[in-house]
RNA sequence: GCCCCGAUAGCUCAGCAGGAUAGAGCGUCCCCCUCCUAAGGGGAAGGCCAGAGGUUCGAAUCCUCUUCGGGGCGCCA
């Protein structure tokens, strides 16, 4: 409907230019918006007065000019002026009924657009290290990710989502050794568990199934594995040095292959139950990035290379480092270490000019907001391997501060006192953590109350649009009890009769919900679908309490139920787009 | 010190490519089931949109500064 009135704007607005009074080279930027008020008409534009300085002319006299060049047309009944100059559409009512017949005869696709028109664009969200498992942290980059992808292949994108799983470096290397650690002590070793390692009852289990694999075959004596080790220092001082120098010893003493055997235990086995985590969670992905798949396949050297070449590369201090601030980032960033090992930062540079390679017209990381800082020198790589770093959008979820009985809770991998993602499932359900989750707006911080979420009551606003459409379906219980039938093709022939305040409310929310999931996808904001349908719902609560549904009156009966059978498609839709259950009873 | 995010009802938050009287939930106080699920509905109270300037026909929305929160500034990942 929106767009149907612009159209009919811009053809007022080209003959007004044909006719000399509009200069012909004026910029219009035509904002069609939804009216707070009945007397405004259904919808409203602000054009006349946005003309009004550029043109040299009375806003109130050029909204005037503008509706007179309004080409004829069948949706709209009245045109007005208001205010300062205001252009308000009153929408014709059969125009607007039609929304109902439109909603159930498209039924699913309903609210589904090709705006996107197919182009590619990758997604990446998560990537959590692969190191314990998913934290309610991360359930926000998982459920706003998710819902973000599902958005926007629903508006026409063709959506890749993918995990960039950090299946190398120092913190699997930890995990590695902390994994090791924890079977010597199985094998009644008694070693000192690092300050530092990971402290999860997790890693004791990952242990075990490798004492079950290996037997006693990766055994080392006590001695071998603390001789010369620098002393844990958990309060203050370098404990860096003392697990560093743990991941050299387990390494040595292992051999290479051992050693792979033991980290890539540790890391298949994190991996299955993220993989699983997450699939329980309604988030699949088409495509789990290795890191270590990097350096396999020479990209890291191939980024680095390509670097070099462009001259963005110099040494210093024996490392190697990227001219980064060449591009606006604030200080030069190491890519290969003076012990030869390349950095993080170098893993991600060949990640992203992969990105580049693989044919998306856009990709787009979802990050905590912790890593803002990065975003600078990964533009800058992408700029220096002359890829057009514009079609990189990062955006940055804010942290989920959990609550719990009023007092915040204190999150920590390594110590292992995390709420996980899959505790949270299990106390909330998927669907009130989906639906929390992305609520709010991504760039807000989050109070994520748990006692609240845990509540089952109707405080949680998920239940109350639920219930809608439980309802709904408990109608057409009713009516099938009654032996009576809907009669659809009946009902579309009686639309007019639906005059009430709250059906012609109902009715004009429904003709909302494809320009909200437009809105919702084009601006990464899942939001606002989840706030229109708490406003969705509230309407049909408010009609249900108002009047009767199943009446007498067949041809009433009919039209109301056509009414309604739309709405409950309408919730379901949309909760669908959310990854939310929509039950028939509750 | 520099950078990012935030500040709107008692609480949690919408509203922000400027637009017509600032919205919702929870909480508080009234009221509504002989009737399709009361897991519901109706109503009331509650606001100097953090503060100060600026831009303009018009600012919660844009710009600057200040104050107060959260986070980030490694040859960690």
């Amino acid at each position: 409907m929106k767009h149907e009135i612009k159209t009919l704007l811009t053809q007022a607005v080209s003959s007004l230019k044909t006719s000399g009074h509009l200069p012909a080279d004026i910029d219009v930027n035509i904002q069609i918006t939804r009216t707070k008020d009945q007397s405004h008409g259904d919808f409203a534009c602000n054009l006349a007065m946005m003309l009004a300085k550029p043109a040299a002319k009375n806003p109130r006299e050029l909204a005037q000019l503008l509706i007179d060049a309004l080409p004829k047309h069948k949706i709209i009944d009245k045109v007005d002026i208001a205010g300062p100059g205001f252009i308000n559409f009153f929408v014709s009512q059969s125009s607007a009924l039609s929304i109902i017949d439109t909603v159930l005869t498209q039924a699913d696709t309903f609210g589904l657009s090709n705006i996107g028109a197919g182009r590619k664009i990758q997604l990446e969200f998560v990537s959590a290290n692969p190191t314990g498992p998913l934290h309610v942290g991360h359930g926000r980059g998982a459920a706003y990710g998710a819902t973000v992808a599902d958005l926007l292949e629903a508006v026409g994108f063709n959506v890749h989502r993918e995990y960039y799983v950090n299946d190398a470096g120092r913190q699997m290397d930890i995990l590695g050794t902390s994994v090791w650690l924890r079977y010597l002590q199985l094998c009644d070793i008694d070693v000192p568990f690092p300050s530092n390692g990971y402290q999860g009852d997790y890693v004791i289990d990952i242990a075990r199934t490798l004492l079950a694999q290996h037997d006693k075959n990766l055994l080392h004596p006590l001695a071998a594995v603390m001789d010369e080790i620098p002393a844990d220092e958990p309060q203050g001082g370098d404990k860096e040095l003392h697990i560093d120098a743990l991941i050299a010893r387990c390494k040595i003493l292992l051999g290479d292959d051992s050693y792979l055997q033991v980290f890539d235990l540790g890391l298949n086995t994190i991996l299955d139950d993220i993989r699983q985590d997450l699939e329980e969670f309604g988030v699949v992905y088409d495509e789990w990035f290795s890191e270590r798949s990097l350096a396999k396949n020479g990209l890291i050297k191939q980024a680095i290379d390509r670097l070099q070449k462009a001259n963005y590369l110099y040494e210093k201090d024996g490392a190697l480092w990227f001219k980064s601030t060449d591009f606006g980032d604030e200080k030069d960033r190491v890519v290969v270490r003076d012990n030869g090992q390349h950095t993080y930062f170098a893993s991600d540079i060949a990640y992203h000019m992969d990105k580049m390679e693989r044919g998306f017209d856009r990709v787009i990381d979802i990050w905590g907001a912790d890593h803002h800082g990065y975003i600078p020198r990964v533009k800058a790589a992408l700029k220096a391997l002359g890829d057009d770093a514009d079609k990189l959008d990062v955006l940055l979820v804010q942290f989920a501060v959990l609550y719990r009985h009023g007092e915040k809770v204190q999150m920590s991998t390594r110590s292992g006192s995390f709420v996980t993602l899959r505790e949270l499932r299990e106390d909330v359900g998927t669907d009130a953590a989906r639906f929390f989750y992305v609520m709010r707006k991504c760039e807000q911080h989050m109070d994520f109350d748990l006692d609240l979420a845990k509540s089952r009551s109707n405080e949680n606003p998920m239940y109350y649009i639920q219930y809608a459409h439980a309802r709904i379906c408990s109608v057409f219980r009713q009516l099938a009890d009654k032996n009576l039938h809907h009669d659809i093709a009946a009902g579309n022939q009686h639309l007019h009769m639906l005059t009430e305040t709250h059906e012609v409310q109902l009715i004009n929310s429904l003709g909302k919900y494809p320009e909200t999931v437009e809105a919702a996808a084009l601006n990464e904001e899942p939001h606002l679908l989840a706030h229109f349908l708490r406003d969705l719902a509230n309407e049909l609560h408010t009609y249900y309490n108002a009047h009767q549904f199943i009446v007498d009156d067949a041809v009433m009966r009919n039209a109301r139920l056509n009414l309604i059978s739309a709405t409950r498609q309408v919730l379901s839709n949309g909760l669908k787009l959310l990854g939310v259950s929509a039950p028939d009873s509750m």
